[in-house]
DNA sequence: TCTAGAATATTTCAACTCAAATATTTCTTG
DNA sequence: CAAGAAATATTTGAGTTGAAATATTCTAGA
């Protein structure tokens, strides 16, 4: 009942129709909600979540790592970085230590089981939508390639704090 | 230290195929963190994170509402809406009701200052892309469209119990 | 040198999210 | 009608997330 400026004053203007826009919005949302219930599931299939998961799978492809880097890597803010590190420490799957000449940075590394634990990985997020996308012939993927970089484009555009 | 196969032992460069699928999970990542960002800041300036807005919203555009129909609203589990609707009642935004026939169902009303928000609404997620849009041709819009559209559908395939 | 400021990691805090368990109330079916 | 199933809301618990504050350790400049 409200948000359709659908009219401006110019007339002639094309504007996205509001429902367009409410459609993306609605999407993202959609896609958010996708991937906090498969996170959920992986979590009760295999004892790790998607943020664990993809902060081994970091180590796994990089070798050791400070929580700074990783936080790059896995695009989440450092404090995140060191919860997440911590529940993996608790489980076994990584250790910390302190072995750089710099006594800030704290390197994380992999253990035995966090290892193997990535080499045979369970399936990430990735496998839904590998498995998705191979029944699309190559030029959809592209256009949601294209779709998806126009959006983030464009909402990066607007300051995002890198930290 | 492995996945980048750009050279092998021979030095022949086996260019890793734009890895497009790589490209997507990533793009969603950073549409997710820019919603997360986006919603602190929110609630910085607005007292009102994105979940509380898009339920006052909910209720502004709709009436009145029991929780399960706010979840499927602002599609979030019920057990998700119960905290934000702890959280507006504490500010005085809404208010719980049992006054349906079905003694089970509890409704939440705005109340005036709630309305008056809404009203106001600070932007929601929408403004950014809303603004981002107007700048793009229709045909881009209906590409991005076209993009989510396939990627949630595709997620969607595979059972997302709608609770 | 030593001191102010940068970089690194952590802690604390509030919010969100979902699953599972629970409590109420309603409905259905034998 | 009564018992079990279904619907509605909530509680509890674990995990994620980022901001802000804190503690350590370096670094650069007066």
């Amino acid at each position: 009942m409200l948000n359709h400026i659908e009219s401006t004053s110019q007339g002639m203007l094309i504007e996205a129709p509001p429902d367009l826009v409410k459609k993306i919005v609605y999407q993202i949302r959609r896609l958010m909600q996708a991937g906090e219930l498969y996170t959920k599931e992986l979590n009760k299939k295999y004892l790790v979540t998607a943020a664990q998961l993809n902060c081994l799978l970091a180590l796994y492809e990089n070798g050791p790592l400070p929580a700074s880097q990783i936080a790059k890597l896995i695009m989440v803010k450092s404090s995140t970085v060191t919860g997440i590190v911590d529940r993996l420490e608790l489980k076994g799957l990584v250790t910390r230590v302190r072995n750089s000449p710099d006594r800030r940075v704290i390197n994380i590394e992999l253990t035995e089981a966090g290892r193997k634990l990535a080499e045979n990985a369970p399936p990430p997020i990735q496998q839904r939508i590998v498995d998705g996308l191979k029944r699309l012939p190559r030029n959809d993927v592209e256009q949601i390639v294209q779709g998806l970089n126009m959006l983030t484009h464009m909402l990066e555009v607007q300051d995002l704090p890198v930290e």
